[in-house]
RNA sequence: GCAGGGGUGGUCGAGUGGUUAAUGGCACCGGGCUGUAAACCCGGCAGGCGACAGCCUUACGUAGGUUCGAAUCCUACCCCCUGCACCA
């Protein structure tokens, strides 16, 4: 099957230039392709996972893959949107995100020297030396205007009369240029991206024809949403980061392991190599056991959780869910805090360690909850506020602090 | 620069001199039902103290002022938006 109609039939495809061609391309002998991201934090979140595994499913099928990284137009700020102004960036920080970057997307495709191995480039190295007069000239001249006001990005923003600054006009030709470049420089001929994307993206792809005369390809992402109409992977915290100081492994194991029933498959499809027959299973809903269903979401995240964080700390985070929510078991993965003995005698109270432990942000909170009755000590609920932890709540030397039925914390007495 | 509109709790958004920690939605948290799902129901959602009846402190862009009393009125300043002007 061609790679193409793998990428479609796992559902990354929603907009792309002629189909005939890109298979074309994608069947034939290596081709080049191009993903831009963000530089504007050290780590990727969840939502790059989409195009991440387009490149990775590429590479697999012999393609030579590109990062790049939009450092020249972070230099900018890119108000794209309606919020406010990107913060801008330093070189040096750029320089350190693209690093951390780099070691992400090497958890997906391979940064070898092989021919198609994959790279990743900073657009700063070449939008930083642009000279004004020759990019007008040489460039400039390739872009309508009246074209590009017909965007359907820009032609909101001017008829609602929002303002359009000229940065945010000028993003599409520096991102047009960017494939151009790579397309020079590398024979680049696929630009994959967001659907937000696609008219930044088909005017790189004009750009490359008028220019280099030679076809460029395009194709968009949908923008992933769970079955409630969230984006994936948002969370209350905000992204679902890739990073382990970011997302600890445990939470980002637990976001794959309660997706909505219905969007098993789906997140299998783009987030996972499992087989499509195998996922057509995995994601069938009717007619399944509890059980089954279960097992299906512990199978999509472990299957997640590997392929960014590898495979031992996939199992770990596995098994800290089974003891956490089986109970009793292993508790060696929550978090701890240790108390210390001689405080231990004098009685501590359970307001007090819930504030300290994190577990509950203010004093006044952990009060409302034992009202609530979301409080256990060792899985007794505790009903009093003024309830004292002393040597005796400490059977094996810890004690399990909990609220409600997911957050726990182990409290080891030394 | 001129004119108009606006800045309210995580977010959206009411309120426009006085029972107000500030209606409501969303998000979030606890409980119930369950399957660590969805939907639904109940409760909570500034902080501190508490004998749980309450008490205290801090909050409506920032700083002052008027008033017995202000998120609400006045003054100055900051920021955002819209229009006009300036802009070669």
């Amino acid at each position: 099957m061609s790679v193409f109609d793998v990428l479609k039939k796992r559902g990354f495809v929603y907009q792309s230039t002629d189909e005939t061609e890109i298979r074309e391309l994608l069947d034939g002998e290596r081709a080049t392709v191009y993903v831009g991201y963000d530089p504007t934090a050290e780590s990727l979140h969840a939502g790059n996972l989409v195009t991440i595994m387009m490149l990775a499913h590429l590479q697999r099928a012999g393609h030579r893959p590109i990062g790049l990284v939009g450092g020249g137009t972070a230099l900018v700020g890119d108000p794209s949107g309606r919020t406010e102004m990107r913060k801008m960036l330093t070189p040096e920080q750029i320089d350190s995100n693209l690093a951390g970057i780099r070691n992400q997307l090497a958890q997906f495709i391979e940064f070898d020297d092989s021919d198609s191995g994959a790279l990743i480039v900073n657009n700063a190295d070449w939008l930083t030396k642009l000279n004004y007069i020759e990019f007008l000239r040489d460039i400039g001249r390739y872009f309508a205007v009246n074209q590009m006001i017909k965007a359907k990005g820009y032609a909101e923003r001017l008829e609602r009369e929002q303002g359009l600054s000229f940065i945010e006009f000028n993003y599409q030709i520096l991102q047009a240029y960017d494939y151009l470049l790579l397309h020079q420089k590398y024979g680049c001929r696929l630009q994959m991206g967001g659907a937000d994307q696609w008219g930044n993206i088909v005017a790189g792809c004009d750009l490359v024809r008028r220019v280099a005369g030679v076809g460029a390809h395009a194709i968009t992402v949908e923008l992933i949403t769970t079955s409630t109409g969230e984006k994936m992977g948002k969370t209350a915290a905000g992204a679902l980061w890739l990073s382990p100081e970011r997302t600890p492994v445990y939470d980002f194991y637990q976001y794959w392991r309660n997706v909505d029933d219905r969007d098993i498959g789906r997140f299998a499809k783009i987030l996972t190599f499992i087989d499509l027959d195998e996922i057509e299973e995995l994601g069938r809903i009717e007619g399944k056991s509890v059980d089954e269903i279960n097992a299906a979401k512990e199978t999509l995240a472990v299957a997640i959780t590997t392929l960014v964080h590898g495979e031992e700390a996939a199992m770990k985070a596995r098994d800290s869910a089974r003891a956490m929510f089986g109970g009793g078991g292993d508790l060696s993965n929550a978090p701890t805090t240790e108390i210390g003995l001689e405080r231990l005698a004098g009685g501590i109270s359970v307001v007090e360690l819930l504030v300290e432990t994190g577990l509950l942000p203010s004093r006044k909170e952990a009060r409302r909850k034992i009202d609530e009755k979301g409080i256990y000590l060792n899985d007794g609920i505790v009903t009093d506020a003024r309830r004292v932890l002393t040597n005796d709540d400490f059977a094996a030397g810890h004690a399990v602090l909990r609220v409600g039925k997911k957050s726990r914390h182990r409290l080891l007495a030394v």
